[in-house]
DNA sequence: GTATTTGCAAATGATTTGCAGTGCT
DNA sequence: AGCACTGCAAATCATTTGCAAATAC
């Protein structure tokens, strides 16, 4: 219902292997194309890998949904929404979203690089409270 | 000379391979697989990818080097200093180092999630100077 | 009805691996 | 001398493409 209206506020067609991309995303919050290749067979036994990676490239191209690449793991993906930063566990690679302003750090980009930034993506590593015992 | 010893203190065995691609990371700032072997070829034609690829994971896996995980692009490398921000250009491809103070966002970060953060990971795109025309 | 999307299989591209020979310390 | 490093070719893994059938609007 909601994630169909997401896909025709973005001009796509709505398909219910995309709609349950959708759903997954927001369920779980991030996650890699694996993750969601398996998670989606439940729902959709016969979809295929490339049917994933093409509307992952396509819902990227309309700002429905971002890649967060993460230092030394594969990329998870997430629906589009404010500006916030990424803590991510070492050990369980559990991704957790950060409040962030980017503002400021934004405003200083440009006055020393002379850019004009539009975009930040911010990922920190660390160790998650259950990860430290 | 100087890069002799770099690798030496990472107790790593010098190699004219190395030393090569030290030099380049150094000179370039940030450099791209690709880039690094179609460079590093004018002193070593009979280098192999493999080794480079060999090479900048075990580069890596005693922090000699960094990955630089670019939105939208292939990975860079470079030599690994103080923390700092990046900002790219959307354009050409230009990454550039920015002053970043991460004091802050680490602390907060360790308050609001619990995690205990060591590592960040910053790159804001955008257009450089030069591609504004 | 037309254009887009899907799923398959094949193609491409990127990275890793095994191994014999070579070079570093 | 002994172990690590190199370069090659082959293997693996990730992503993209072409195309015919199915589906959305």
């Amino acid at each position: 219902m909601k994630h169909e209206h997401i896909l025709k506020h973005h001009q796509l067609k709505v398909t219910p292997q995309r709609i349950a991309i959708i759903e997954l995303m927001h369920h779980r919050g991030h996650i890699s194309i694996d993750d969601l290749y398996t998670a989606i067979k439940y729902k959709f036994a016969s979809i295929s890998l490339a049917t994933l990676y093409k509307n992952v490239h396509t819902m990227m191209g309309v700002s429905l949904i971002r890649e967060v690449k993460i230092p030394g793991h594969k990329s998870k993906y997430e629906i589009e929404k404010e500006t916030h930063a990424h803590v991510m566990c070492k050990e369980c690679g559990e991704l957790k979203d950060i409040p962030f302003n980017a503002e400021t750090l934004l405003k200083d980009t440009m006055n020393i690089s002379k850019y004009v930034a539009n975009d930040i993506s911010v990922v920190i590593s660390g160790i998650c409270p259950n990860c430290q015992q």
